[in-house]
DNA sequence: GCTCGCAATTGATCACTGTTCAATAAAAAT
DNA sequence: ATTTTTATTGAACAGTGATCAATTGCGAGC
């Protein structure tokens, strides 16, 4: 199939991640089929296997990828529009998951078998986009509430992720909410001004 | 294997739910498996298929049967502690997934192909548990806020959801945040106090 | 009591999955 | 030109959900 020379470890190994990452968006997680991937970029699933070690591997790259897309969507919003960066970010956080539904809900769909740690690379980026948040809550607050900040941006991601969650997944379309990041924003605002 | 005689219609139904429901319990979704759950009862694959007609007709069962459970188990929180019914809630949505981590999840990793929707039945098993908290949030608003009850109950709903998910699925931990139920309390707190 | 028809039950079969690893092909080193 | 090393292969394995012709067993009618 594919000739040796065809392209280096380094370039074998983009090739990959590129098509399955084209193949994740398109598919979604429970569809996603790595041989699938190895036929589509023409060379065996052995190779595939050769350069990632295993399937969960390869997930995990995919989603490491979705996750530095998703960091670098956020901070596009938070140069866009200086105004209300609370607001640009619980924006940007619901525009990605709905522009990119099926590579945003395989970071959650898939799960490492149990036992297993998070290798460093992926934990690095979640903890990224975390700090992002944590910057701009700890701007947004007053000063004398600085120290809530980083357990405050937790919990308002969980916040938010709890709302954009259920507007992908169709339970808010199941209960009649039609507006979703509206709910999502004012539960924030309640947060922020309470603390 | 099985005798036609041994069971009804109906007690075979039940018995297929009840070890899938097991099964699920023990196992989680992604290593669910409709052949180990007929090898398990005694009957083949077939007589599976005869009965629930596919796999997602299956998980959907086996779900709805969870919700139920759910349903009750918050109603029981809500019963035996008069005082902060609020609290009970909340309390009572974070010990059934911790209690029954797999069920729970599987509500939620289980998708039915794009473009069914969901049959009547468990749709109404839903409502059930949302009309819970409704019931609850309007009455601990003040009269003139009545009327925002639903809108703020489906919206803490997801709240609390994303507060839950994050303790199940490791992402709190990676966060290091320690108290996610209380946290989740927080910011229920927050919204109701808002409105 | 026997037979026959009908409905419940079966499991081989199909097309797929992730995973492994001896065999092979190709490049590099000698 | 030959040997060594390395990349690549794909058949084989154990599993999955799904199908459906063939079989089995029950009960009604004779």
């Amino acid at each position: 199939m594919a000739r040796r020379s065809d392209h280096s470890r380094a370039e074998l190994e983009a090739l990959i991640l590129d098509e399955g990452h084209r193949q994740m968006a398109e598919t979604g997680f429970a569809r996603f089929s790595a041989r699938e991937v190895a036929k589509r970029i023409g060379y065996s699933i052995g190779t595939l296997y050769n350069v990632f070690g295993s399937y969960d591997r390869l997930i995990l790259a995919i989603n490491t990828r979705t996750f530095q897309l998703w960091a670098a969507h956020l901070r596009a919003r938070l140069a866009e529009d200086g105004e209300d960066r609370i607001k640009a970010l619980v924006e940007g956080y619901f525009s990605f998951a709905r522009g990119n539904p099926n590579l945003w809900m395989a970071i959650y769909d898939h799960r490492l078998p149990p036992g297993t740690p998070m290798p460093e690379e992926f934990a690095a980026q979640r903890a990224e986009l975390t700090d992002i948040v944590i910057a701009e809550v700890a701007a947004a607050l007053p000063a004398d509430a600085r120290e809530k900040a980083a357990g405050l941006a937790r919990s308002l991601i969980a916040t938010v992720h709890g709302h954009c969650l259920f507007a992908l997944n169709g339970t808010f379309l199941l209960m009649g909410e039609s507006d979703p990041f509206g709910a999502a924003l004012q539960r924030v605002r309640d947060s922020m001004a309470a603390a």
